[in-house]
DNA sequence: TTAGGGTTAG
């Protein structure tokens, strides 16, 4: 249908009347203040005494009301234009256009576009395409500025503004790389800070920081907003430091930081977790008058409570006290502050405070940190009274918080409920795959994990990094290589590896499943490396029991400038502590606080008892214990507890086991490690106490399992499983191991047997040990070329690991074992583990 | 007198 188009004046009559110029200036100074429901009676008076208003006057008015995104008012000036009779000019009907298509009214906005046919102008389409880009109407947006150009319409520096928005999405980079190649040819985006800015975050939304970074080095021209964008991103793509430098950078440049640019470095900070910084940026805050602004007071609250590792939050209480007025986002912010830094009973204190005050209403993301603390409590009867709530205020259909009910239930280990709840998601993204995926790994599911991982695969949430990165995690924890490795190539042909997250990512995924050569070498290829991936590394080459290596990295790490942060140095006492280098180990216990100021977690203490116990200094380490500054939890005793049944000391066993009673009594692993004690000193009569014990109690040792993948499929087994469809061939095939290692000088060690059997019985049990049966089952359906690796949900048994050496060496294949500790590469006779572990 | 860029809590 063609629309007859608004013809334009030749010129307009400008008004006689000789009250005009008055109810302009009211006019125009009721738009400048915002006060637009005074400006419509105005408009009705002038209009009752014949008064017409300009056209200048209506555009300022629009203006305002384009400000306030009102669009019922700006219809009201709407009708009034119409009544007025005045003809229409271009930058009006511009306002216009403006008007409804930033107010959401598209369609409107598209017919006052349409009907202005021939007398649109650059602006005209540059506002089409801009408001197109922001309401995510990127295909509309690139398809109108095509059609502009086609028009012989040249571009300036506010149109490639909104058509490089619309290139931010992934789908559309391509294009944008196009554009780019327009815009660097005007210069725009050296002169421009709206365009570099606009360039920036079109790299940095897709990974890409070193382009975002070589634009923002090349702008002639940058202004707070610019230095904000760049720090901000950086803050939120893990590159902390990198947000730390930069804003330094943009004060000695002579900016005073504002309240986003603040907040932004604040979030920069707690990513690093340097408390250090964070006091410096506090300090800062309070000298240029930004301390007590909500925004700067929230970001304050949560760097507190992610730089003092689950440290006292006295800090973030302060700050959070001493703010002027709270809001929702206040008291979230302090609540999931407790909840990140492990206070989880005082988050749920602090949330029946706000629910008792009544003054402010909780919203999804109190909701989500709540259920998150139920989770970590397993108080999922708590967490059901929580959800009431949510279900009362109308929020059960907010993604996230029907996720975090997903995976309360399935760290309590209702995978049931789990499993129901994830059903009835009103939409299910990736992160409700993963907690429910998770869910299934942890409680030993891998067949429902694997069978959701080809589901999230199939399923079309568009592959952005995210999705890559999860997907790469879920591989990782379930050791899927074969899916990771598809997945790598994928990401090689989408334009993401640059990414410093996906690039973390695969490392760790190569090193969980164990394939440290290959982590090794995605961590070489990548361009930038933040903390998280240093630690990924560290990690990676402690668990496969290159100690040596580990630590010449973290020496590395150091020297290149990245900063430790407490996950590091978990996986520094741990490499020491996976080989026995129990000085090194005392020796960075110390730096760690001394030289990094990182406040050591229960985790740290744990892993110094784990490095003194391993060595067998069991009576240090029971100093050690004595003298820590917080009360050791069951988790501390449960290490002492372990090393204890490795070097066979009863009394000290004895004494962790009752401690971590105390803490938890229906701890199944305090039962099961101190039984295999009192069964290693052949105590019979103890264990079988025990054990009836544990039946009272109806507690049940965590089954062993194992698997192996092989074409996309994985093969789970339980001790003396014969359910697979090979079983019988498994069992040829152990039975004919069994006699040749026998030959080879083989002893079967029984002694992490439980029950009071004879020998041979004992025997027998050991010999159908899950891992074996995964090996069995790899040695007869993989190629011989090509290691074996199994996965282990529990720490491998003693006599298993003795036999799978005794396997490398007569089926001449390599094994590479993760159990729940660390990786065991088996080959020829030997484990990369040194017996050590 | 019309069109463009930044912020907190999951």
């Amino acid at each position: 249908m063609a629309v007859p188009a608004i013809s334009l004046p030749a010129k307009i009559t400008p008004s006689k009347h000789p009250q005009f110029e008055t109810f302009k200036h009211r006019l125009l100074r009721i738009a400048d203040a915002g006060r637009l429901s005074g400006a419509i009676s105005t408009l009705d008076l002038m209009s009752h005494r014949g008064i017409p208003a300009d056209l200048l006057t209506y555009s300022s008015l629009l203006k305002s009301s384009i400000r306030s995104r009102d669009l019922h008012l700006g219809k009201l000036i709407h009708r009034h234009l119409l009544h007025s009779g005045l003809p229409l000019d271009a930058i009006v009907t511009n306002s216009l256009i403006a008007l409804y298509s930033k107010c959401g009214d598209w369609d409107t906005a598209c017919l006052i576009f349409d009907q202005m046919g021939a007398n649109r102008n650059l602006v005209s389409w540059t506002t089409m395409i801009s408001s197109a880009a922001r309401s995510n109407m990127e295909r509309t947006a690139i398809g109108m500025f095509c059609e502009m150009l086609e028009l012989g319409f040249i571009p300036n520096e506010y149109t490639f503004c909104g058509v490089i928005q619309a290139c931010s999405s992934s789908e559309f980079v391509w294009i944008g790389l196009v554009v780019l190649g327009f815009v660097i040819k005007t210069g725009f985006w050296r002169e421009d800070v709206a365009v570099g800015s606009a360039l920036i975050d079109m790299f940095a939304k897709n990974g890409d920081l070193c382009s975002a970074r070589k634009v923002f080095d090349g702008m002639l021209v940058r202004n707070l907003v610019v230095w904000t964008l760049m720090i901000t991103r950086y803050a939120q793509r893990g590159c902390g430091e990198k947000a730390i430098a930069l804003f330094v950078g943009m004060c000695l440049d002579g900016h005073e930081p504002d309240r986003f640019s603040m907040s932004s470095v604040l979030a920069a900070c707690a990513e690093v977790g340097s408390l250090q910084v964070g006091k410096q940026l506090h300090s800062l805050a309070i000298r240029i008058g930004l301390a007590l602004d909500v925004c700067v007071g929230c970001s304050l609250v949560s760097m507190y409570a992610k730089c003092v590792f689950g440290g006292p939050m006295d800090d973030s209480r302060r700050v959070f006290e001493g703010m002027p007025e709270h809001n929702v986002m206040s008291w979230t912010a302090l609540i999931t502050g407790y909840v990140q830094s492990g206070h989880d009973e005082e988050a749920l204190e602090l949330f029946g405070e706000m629910i008792r005050e009544g003054e402010i209403q909780p919203n999804h993301f109190t909701y989500s940190s709540i259920l998150k603390a139920c989770a970590n409590l397993s108080e999922a009867n708590i967490g059901e009274q929580v959800y009431a709530h949510v279900v009362k205020s109308g929020l059960t259909i907010v993604n996230f918080i029907g996720n975090s009910l997903v995976t309360m239930y399935a760290k309590s280990g209702r995978m049931d409920e789990a499993r129901k709840a994830f059903e009835v998601l009103y939409e299910k993204n990736l992160v409700s795959y993963n907690a429910i995926v998770d869910g299934y790994l942890k409680n030993s599911n891998s067949e429902q994990a694997f069978e959701l991982i080809h589901q999230i695969q199939g399923s079309d949430f568009g592959a952005s990094a995210f999705t890559f990165a999860s997907l790469l995690s879920a591989a990782a924890s379930i050791g899927i290589m074969g899916k990771g490795q598809q997945l790598h190539a994928q990401l090689l042909k989408s334009g993401f590896e640059s990414d410093t997250c996906i690039s973390n990512a695969l490392v760790s995924m190569y090193s969980k499943c164990g394939n440290i050569e290959d982590a090794v070498q995605a961590f070489q290829e990548m361009e930038d490396r933040n903390t998280i991936s240093w630690t990924s590394m560290i990690t990676g080459l402690a668990k496969h029991g290159h100690a040596d290596k580990a630590l010449e990295l973290f020496h590395s790490m150091v020297a290149a400038g990245a900063k430790p942060n407490d996950i590091t140095y978990i996986a520094v006492l741990s490499a020491c502590s996976h080989v026995g280098l129990v000085s090194e180990g005392r020796k960075h216990f110390q730096s760690m606080k001394n030289d990094h100021g990182i406040i050591p977690r229960m985790e740290h203490y744990a892993c110094m008892v784990d490095l003194l116990g391993r060595a067998g200094h069991l009576e240090e380490a029971i100093d050690f214990i004595s003298s820590m500054p917080v009360k050791p939890d069951a988790l501390v005793w449960r290490t002492l507890l372990s090393a204890c049944r490795t070097h066979g000391h009863t009394e000290f066993g004895e004494r962790a086991a009752r401690e971590i009673l105390y803490q938890e009594p229906d701890d199944p692993s305090a039962y099961v490690l101190l039984s295999n004690l009192y069964a290693m000193g052949g105590q019979w009569g103890k264990v079988a106490m025990i054990r009836s014990g544990m039946k009272e109690k109806s507690l049940n040792k965590e089954a062993g399992l194992s698997w192996i993948e092989t074409e996309g499929n994985i093969h789970k087994f339980h001790a003396g499983d014969t359910s697979h469809r090979r079983s019988e061939e498994i069992y040829e095939k152990l039975d004919e191991l069994a006699t040749e290692i026998k030959r080879l000088g083989y002893v079967s060690d029984t002694s992490s047997v439980l029950h009071d059997v004879d020998d041979e019985l004992k025997e027998k049990y050991v010999w159908q040990h899950s891992e074996r049966l995964a090996v069995a089952f790899g040695l007869i359906s993989t190629s011989a070329l090509k290691p074996i690796r199994i996965f282990k949900n529990l720490r491998v048994c003693g006599d298993c690991h003795t036999a799978m050496k005794f396997m490398s060496m007569v089926a001449g294949r390599e094994i590479i074992l993760r159990d729940s500790n660390r990786f065991h590469r088996i080959k020829d006779g030997n484990c990369s583990c040194g017996d050590y572990w």
